[in-house]
DNA sequence: GAAACGCCTTGATGAGCATCAATTGTTCTG
DNA sequence: CAGAACAATTGATGCTCATCAAGGCGTTTC
């Protein structure tokens, strides 16, 4: 099945949901640096998007100050869809060179009235996304905090980009992993520095590591 | 939009995915007792199944023997439509006397193909899934119990089927509570009387309470 | 080159919650 | 009706993690 793989795999500039059916002409690209938002908490939902390159997050800021990330986005993923009409969250590229394709919605729309195969792919993509998000309440579900960091280096480890030689690229910060994770920075940082001295991971630099001992992740994750 | 309200408003007899393409004789009846399951974890999901009456858990048991639940099933809520073929997650009724209509994957997946009104309302019901899971994310990711308790209170007087005079109807127990939001059973409770003390809830008994003063409980909740 | 800034790490301390334990209330069962 | 099993509450204690604080490291800026 194709749509499985649509999240997992990264065909590079090319993307997924617009391959089997050569949407391609029907996407606009675009590109942004670090920090740039693609859209705004409160924007209108008119679109629908397809990270092709780079990485970016997709948060909401809580009334008290506190952010939380709901998800990080990867090549491949699509996002953007909602059953309402405006966005309750924002999504901020957390790379430079970010690469985005945008599809109206509506042309979405009406095209999944005519031709149902695609129809279907777009429902498949959308079971495939609550499915990974129970999974992520799994993840928050932890108590304790190492094993939310142990949980996310694998889903990481997963999703990210292959690199040579199994090493992981971390396109996020450490305060958008506590983000994301609903822990403090220096918990994630504690936690990490507790994996490294156990050998259960490898640092190349901050932003690359390695897993050593997979087994022992997997334990210390509970799952 | 017929479709969203289909999670929040409850025909009693009437399964809500049926009511306006009558699908009734497509789909099948059961009845459970208090703590059946209405499939297991492990289970083929050939089945899409909506909640009539009563009310359920969707939960899972990790390794090290902790239950989480994914999501409360209320009167008119769908349930059980996954992208893979083997659900992740059982669920099990809470009440006596919880009815499900049950309707065959297959003929779910046919009628789409030549039904694109259909089709259609099957993807915004899923689109509304993940809106609620990312909202439940939120409130997972929130750091003190209290304020996971006031959200899920807020959340649970917004779905549950009215009572008289504002009364809100917990058919979940307190474990039930606790496992849903991640913490301890017992902090569930000190958070329960701390608000009762303070005057923002009230209760009748353990299982019915009344919101006396919403907007303390909305400035609790931080969101 | 020095200063400024953002990111990451480490240390010290206290608050909040999990855990253990005990009691009461409620429902089920013979 | 009594006893058992379960559900809910409350108290006491210790552990985990948030918070505050400081310093290192790399990058940017003038």
């Amino acid at each position: 099945m194709q749509l499985a793989t649509l999240s997992t795999h990264y065909a590079p500039r090319m993307p997924a949901i617009a391959r089997p059916i050569s949407l391609d002409s029907l996407g606009s690209w675009h590109s942004y640096e670090t920090g740039e938002t693609v859209y705004g908490q409160e924007d209108r939902s008119d679109y629908w998007y397809q990270l092709v390159d780079g990485a970016a997050r997709q948060c909401t800021l809580t009334s008290d100050g506190r952010r939380q990330i709901v998800d990080f986005l990867m090549p491949g993923d699509l996002f953007g869809f909602h059953a309402g009409s405006r966005h309750d969250w924002s999504v901020e590229c957390i790379t430079s060179d970010t690469t985005v394709v945008r599809f109206q919605r509506q042309q979405m729309e009406s095209l999944m009235e005519s031709d149902p195969h695609f129809a279907r792919r777009v429902r498949e993509i959308a079971f495939a996304s609550i499915d990974r998000m129970q999974s992520r309440m799994i993840l928050l579900g932890r108590s304790r905090a190492l094993e939310r960091v142990c949980g996310f280096l694998i889903e990481i480890a997963s999703r990210a980009p292959l690199e040579t030689e199994g090493i992981v690229g971390l396109p996020m910060s450490r305060y958008d992993i506590a983000d994301y994770l609903a822990i403090a920075v220096e918990t994630v940082s504690r936690s990490l520095t507790t994996l490294r001295s156990k050998q259960v991971i490898a640092f190349l630099d901050t932003r690359h590591f390695r897993i050593v001992n997979r087994s022992a992740l997997e334990a210390q994750c509970c799952n």
